[in-house]
DNA sequence: TTTAGTTGTAATGATAAATATTACAACAGA
DNA sequence: TCTGTTGTAATATTTATCATTACAACTAAA
């Protein structure tokens, strides 16, 4: 009954790459390390981070780089780089259409749902990798 | 990555007792073949629905009813009676603490994950089951 | 006080989703 | 050509969700 930790982690690797790409090769072996998820997994959200044209990853040779400036980023663009565009609650599968309730559960319920998914989406795409990159920053230089 | 249909068959089985209470007895068997899920399940759910004290049901003869006004119950008070508070993201289990990033990733997200929960569950506030009722009886009528 | 129908509850099973693992071909540069 | 890496498939493991079976406890009515 909640989101995977694909938003978490997809974010942890963009935080990775804006804080070490200068000084070294930000492997999917070096990223794993650091988030302690495995390496085939990180390959995959590279994939899909690079399809979003957020990173560019250089096949054989290794490493990925941001493609945009970190206020360009925000964490709702990073949602739905990795994760599907699904509903935000599951239905029961077969409401029973004879009865008025099972038959009108959806049309009410529907519109609703989305909105509360909206205000959410709203909320994260108020948040940049720049605004975590410099709150980051701070936390390292205590 | 999404919510499970607790929510909506929590609300699907209010609505029931809502509509019907008043003429029928609503039993479990009855709720499950409007909803269509499992009697056992939809139990298990009116139990939650007693705890918070949205229902009532009479052990023994069976069927349950309101104790609420519908403008007093609205689906966050739904959806905290059959739901875990849980966190609404996932993280990864075990960021690697010697690095900075990983040391750092829940203090930079934990917050803002939760601020995001917040807002989504403050739509789901606005919504009563009265408002929910009446838009029923109007798509009933047609 | 027995009967019938229902709830409360445990235990187990089935299904689906998330994550991990193994394996290897394709690639790029040294 | 060698080395390290990515891209990708296939499979396995783990966890969560939902369904099912079973039955004791309860309540009212016969």
């Amino acid at each position: 009954m909640q989101f995977s930790s694909k938003l978490a982690i997809a974010t942890h690797i963009l935080l990775v790459i804006a804080e070490f790409s200068d000084k070294e090769k930000i492997t999917s072996e070096f990223i794993s390390s650091s988030t302690n998820v495995n390496p085939v997994i990180i390959r995959n959200m590279l994939l899909k981070l690079q399809d979003a044209k957020i990173i560019q990853t250089k096949a054989g040779v290794g490493g990925s780089e941001l493609t945009k400036p970190l206020n360009k980023i925000t964490m709702r663009d990073i949602f739905y780089a990795v994760e599907e565009d699904k509903d935000l609650f599951k239905f029961h599968a077969n409401p029973n259409e004879d009865c008025p309730v099972g038959r009108n559960i959806h049309k009410l319920l529907d519109k609703r749902f989305d909105n509360a998914k909206e205000v959410m989406f709203d909320e994260l795409s108020k948040i940049t990798l720049d605004q975590l990159k410099i709150e980051l920053d701070k936390l390292i230089k205590k």
